[in-house]
DNA sequence: CCGTAAGCGAGACGGTACGTCATGTCTTAGG
DNA sequence: CCTAAGACATGACGTACCGTCTCGCTTACGG
């Protein structure tokens, strides 16, 4: 978030952390009033009380400060151990649907991975901030049902890895696929369907 | 693409065909060279060799533009019979992954979709040219897969509809995840494993 | 007002006379309306019920156009024999200020004028639409003052050009002075001052 | 010319001085060369090496800044003493006349005086600006002709002004007029004719 | 009475300028 | 060194008119 090196000598004024908190809210706050395209600087800036000047010392643009903002909604997604995989399952995909369907997520989510696609530091950016958070949750899970003997315990860590991929990238893409292109809701009946098809294909997997 | 309504007496200096066509190649040759957030209508213009306001007479704004300009690409996919369900998902999900790794198609299709979340016509014209394009290799799949035999001849319409939709969402959503947010490449190895899921998880469900 | 030379083998559709007047009509009305400088080609096109290519088949641009929607008011000038040149001149100046208040020729006079400045062609129609129609008021004028007896019979064909000249840009010059730049209302009194002033020093020059 | 009140507490970055005086140096550049009807905004502010949006945060419009830009030259009329109301007079009708014929003044006077017939601030502006300091050379030669003992004391202040304003309509109409109009040259011949008329007329006045 | 040449309406076209807005930088004064 | 305020250069926006063009159609004359 900080882009200046903390290993300086501290000197003169330090930083406000209310001012930081008050630009992180107000951009979450105009991205729900306004969607990500008609964000602006000036206006996050007007609303957090705050001169232009601060928001464009802590941030170099508009995307890395979305990508701020909503980063943090991500920690909210938790995976309790609901006894079996099915219902981690279910369980989790419902609270990404919710996460989702909130409007500062839907409107930045998509429109800040466009953005990466062009640009390098924030695809970056986006895999340490939300990404990977996300991504957490899958090799939690899969490791928890080993232990519960679900999954059998695959040796080669290779494999391992690529399917915890393909399941990140199926399940995450599934949800977004159906919140935003769909524009469908991600509902229970949704999610037990989605959470069928995966687990009848890993078990499909593991017999071979 | 054209706003105007046919029904009216045609009078006036008709819309110059080569134009249209110009802008669209212009703006596909722009998303390759600068992506969409850099991409401008005078630049489109410019390149088209037409005048801002003819763009503006047929386009309401940018993303619609880009839409039609992206749309025609979304036809390229075909589904040629390859003789097994297996075959024909592996041999279109290989082409989307082509088609979404194209750098006009990378840039533009996640940004209009993150647009759209905010402005409903355009999500309308999104499902037109490009959702519903992709929706009928689902459609044509499945009961390609019926008729041989592959899947079970389901009765319930309701039923059928909503795992199309299933599939459609886990398919597409996966490759652009994929393509997108992991940014890793869609080829053969992780193809067959997607595949290989999903196909677990329809025989598994067929089975109940 | 018509630029083609009517020696030409007339052949084709002839010109609708109906349409030149409503273009000048409209012309009028729009510069009553919104003024010279908001006055649009389009704006009298339509409201004249006509094409614009009409409209230019008859005038280069607004400017000709608007001098000719003008110049027909200048006609209205006329300068009835009241037996004495006092009389005359209070006459006319005050038609020349009552038509110098109308929105029309308060708004478009000036506009030309400036135009004419950088617009040799232009300068060229006002003189003939406008400036020599109302010059023929002041020759005639100092005619019938000579005739009367009241100014000497002058030999100097030159010196009385010049004091026609002279005479010419005093009055037009200080009644448009007075209506647009000083804002005040050419009345009675007024007239009747500027006229004092004039035969004045129209007097004294002659008893030299 | 700065329409920022100064009672404000005065914070943020001053605007720049430099600015204001390259654009109006910068104005009447472009109405030299190329004229009023085609000097842009655009085109001041590239000449002036300023950003077009420094332009309108200080003048609401092209006619304001012209006004501002050529009101300037006005200063340059002086009335000094040459001992007698006829040279007086004569001295200041040339300076006038050779004032209006530059190409600046020529082109922009006649079109702001036309823009003002429909926008009152800008009216005020040009008579604050440009017409008062004309006619205080008028009440200036007045007075020094009374102290000279060449015009008779008169008493009643409301026939005085009557009579000024007049003189400043026939002296300042009649050079406009010659210079614009009639497209001649305000040479000593004319000025000598129009200053034997006014003298004659202000004489033939004061005898009554 | 038929062809043809010009006029007509409609409206799309390539341009140019508009006046506004957002970006990211800068220059003040003050903390 | 940070902060608020706001001016600044830049550049895109979407609109409005310009004057031209290309249609399909209408008129009237001249062969």
């Amino acid at each position: 978030m900080c882009s200046r090196t903390r290993s300086r000598t501290r000197t003169g004024r330090p930083r406000s952390a209310e001012a930081g908190t008050a630009i992180l809210e107000a951009t979450r706050a105009v991205l729900v009033e306004l969607g990500w395209s008609k964000l602006t600087m000036g206006d996050v800036a007007t609303r957090a009380g705050v001169a232009k000047t601060t928001l464009y010392r802590r941030w170099a643009n508009k995307n890395e400060l979305v990508v701020d903002a909503v980063a943090v909604l991500f920690d909210e997604l938790e995976l309790p151990d609901l006894g079996s995989l099915q219902a981690d399952i279910e369980n989790v995909v419902l609270q990404f649907g919710a996460l989702l369907e909130r409007p500062e997520t839907k409107t930045a989510l998509m429109a800040v991975v466009a953005e990466s696609t062009r640009d390098e530091p924030l695809r970056e950016r986006i895999r340490a901030s939300i990404v990977d958070r996300q991504k957490r949750l899958v090799l939690e899970g899969r490791q928890r049902a080993q232990d519960r003997g679900e999954l059998p315990q695959k040796r080669d860590p290779e494999t391992v890895a690529a399917i915890d991929d393909l399941i990140f990238d199926v399940v995450a893409g599934a949800v977004v696929h159906r919140a935003l292109v769909s524009a469908e809701p991600v509902d229970e009946a949704w999610v037990r369907r989605l959470t069928a098809l995966l687990l009848g294909g890993l078990t499909a997997a593991a017999e071979q």
